[in-house]
DNA sequence: CGTCTATTTGAATGTACTCAAAAGCGGTGG
DNA sequence: CCACCGCTTTTGAGTACATTCAAATAGACG
């Protein structure tokens, strides 16, 4: 048993796949740890992102800057999950996305060429970004569908009652735009909700 | 070197991955080949999503109908992709979904125990599975992007160019349902970008 | 040829948008 | 401690794009 004090990758890689002491000592080799300061970038357009990240405790959100000058954001990830542009990464050509930290965020980084060792050393560890990508894909899905077919207002109330603490800890500008909505509209729908 | 004639999934597994010759015979031992004739469902809603299946020809669309009786499409796939619930096939509970074959369509099919016993013959199969899901999660980020922040013009437009087949296999309503719009907003915009 | 479905067209409606401005809030320095 | 500045959120007015509902036309298939 890991408990997440001793380590949280280790204690969220083993919710979903079975590994070996060996295995544990060859994924924790394999990242460094780091951290960056509240409203710094871990990328900028144009980089290749050449980390993969696993923020142990902080924010971070993906965007872009479309041509009019607009930010629209991609996602906002907190303690224990997973960030990084994976279609830069995984190409290892130039990025379009800003990530930033939205709070003072500790995090593990794994590069390219790291990671592709890694699978080769622990298969297991293929299977924990198989069982991760499959859920994204899915979850990512529904996101896609919800935007599509939901109007804005219960988009709002779901991620109220899915995610409340995004309130706490992110601007509803940015909020908004995850939703896929402008900050007036999301003003407006706040404001229906109460009444 | 494996052909598309010998064998259209190892041809496609080994785009992505290396295996060997067991691996192949592993592979190819554990699907079933069949086969479902035009608009005949391969799931129903309330079923559980028993198998993944890799169409080999033909043409599949996964779809709910929500409350109001409205259909709505998540996704159109035709020759050498996969397609299934993914959520039901792995969780093994009830499906939301019917997947109906929009042309006669040739598949192979694996279960759910039959996959996990392969993921655990063949590794690299995990990490086949793997690419792919990060692949899907990318495509499906990016098409939610789309929907978010363009307008239906442009999806319209890139639709015909990334997928021009779309067009001449599947009923405009289908395609509209795809975008996100209804039928009549595809007609208007259609007629528009061709004046 | 007739029937059923898909597509187009029309008119009215609505939801979210843009642009502009006011109000609220938090932090900094005098 | 208060005043000021910058940034976020709210409010207002006018607009645009896509929707709904209804009906007409076109196409596919037996």
């Amino acid at each position: 048993m890991t408990t997440p004090e001793e380590n949280k990758l280790i204690y969220y890689v083993k919710k979903w796949v079975n590994i070996t002491k060996d295995d544990e000592s060859a994924i924790l080799s394999a990242f460094e740890q780091a951290s960056i300061r509240k409203k710094k970038d871990l990328l900028v357009p144009g980089e290749i992102c050449k980390y993969n990240y696993f923020i142990i405790k902080g924010c971070i959100r993906t965007y872009y800057i479309d041509d009019k000058g607009v930010e629209h954001i991609y996602h906002i990830r907190f303690d224990n999950n997973w960030a990084g542009d994976l279609e830069s990464f995984f190409s290892q050509k130039p990025s379009k996305y800003y990530i930033e930290a939205l709070e003072d965020t500790q995090y593990i980084r794994i590069s390219k060429d790291r990671l592709d060792q890694l699978y080769d050393e622990v298969p297991a560890f293929d299977r924990y970004f198989r069982i991760l990508f499959q859920k994204a894909y899915v979850n990512t899905l529904k996101r896609l569908n919800a935007n599509m077919w939901e109007p804005a207002i219960d988009r709002y109330k779901d991620m109220l009652k899915e995610h409340p603490d995004m309130f706490q800890r992110v601007p509803l500008t940015y909020i908004a735009s995850y939703l896929g909505i402008t900050p007036e509209s999301l003003s407006r729908i706040r404001k229906k909700n109460n009444q």
